[in-house]
RNA sequence: CUGCGAAGCACA
């Protein structure tokens, strides 16, 4: 089953479940019995396609034909309803799991607590982290991103300080993600200057910016109008050797035309194609 | 004993 559930993994990250299930037909054929991974990958593969509803649909075949759905399962099914933003159904399944005594982890309260603070709703969110805690489950790496960037999204980010604090009194340590989000608040804050200082410190840790960070200054500084600047950030990241993708040169080719530098906005695009990308 | 067979975070 291992290696089939490789195959059925692969299919669904490429968002094609329907092969999933096609290699799934397969395996029974060959008389290879699925176990509780393999449906597992495929709740998941739905879950990522958007089509939770079918999702549930093998969640409750599957324990029906006993195997029994375990926390990766769960996790899927509240992942997918977290896409839909549809966090109270996330939150019941929750408390499901907790009825059926199923061990909740930080991955769960993670994912519930980024899909509130994506629909604005950041106290809610902060209430969960308190329950999650009180349980006993430490907040981790990802859970602070989350929040950063959530309050940040709600613009709270006087709020931001405080949690870096309790990240570090926790000795847990933030990653390139913690940095790219607070270099993307403080550039669709306009506040770009502030952000030499955040990469320092990002460097201090050792940690490189990476494409996510540079696509966001970048970004910055179209939101400017300051299309030099964005240029060499364009070719400092090079530099790097870090391959701008089509996010970088999307935003470089919007801020020329809003500066109406056509000329440049056009041959960026070409030079995009002869790096091939192709154009979304 | 360890290792990527399954679930969570950032950019146009």
């Amino acid at each position: 089953a291992h290696i089939y559930t490789i195959l059925i993994n692969c299919f669904c990250h490429l968002k094609q479940t329907a092969l999933g299930f096609s290699v799934l037909a397969t395996m029974l054929k060959l008389g290879e019995e699925p176990d509780t991974v393999t449906l597992t990958t495929l709740v998941n593969g739905l879950c990522v396609e958007g089509k939770v509803e079918d999702a549930h649909k093998l969640f409750v075949e599957m324990a029906a034909m006993g195997y029994q759905p375990n926390n990766f399962t769960y996790g899927a099914i509240i992942n997918g309803l977290c896409k839909r933003a549809k966090p109270d159904a996330a939150i019941a399944c929750l408390r499901e799991m907790e009825a059926a005594c199923l061990e909740l982890n930080s991955i769960h309260y993670s994912t519930i607590i980024d899909c509130l603070c994506k629909v604005g709703l950041v106290n809610d969110a902060l209430k969960l982290c308190s329950e999650m805690t009180s349980k006993g489950i430490k907040m981790d790496t990802i859970t602070y991103n989350i929040l950063i960037d959530g309050l940040c999204l709600s613009g709270r980010e006087r709020e931001v300080g405080f949690l870096l604090e309790q990240m570090m009194r926790s000795e847990i340590y933030p990653n390139q993600y913690t940095f790219t989000v607070i270099v993307n608040a403080y550039c669709k804050d306009g506040r770009t200057e502030e952000v030499e200082r955040v990469i320092n410190s990002m460097v201090q840790r050792g940690l490189e910016p990476n494409i996510v960070t540079y696509n966001s200054l970048i970004d910055g500084y179209v939101l400017k109008n300051q299309m030099g600047k964005a240029q060499e950030v364009f070719h400092l990241m090079i530099e790097k050797s870090c391959s701008p993708n089509v996010i970088t040169y999307s935003s470089l080719i919007h801020g020329y035309c809003k500066v109406k530098m056509i000329k440049e906005a056009l041959s960026l695009f070409k030079e995009m194609v002869n790096a091939g990308l192709r154009p979304n």
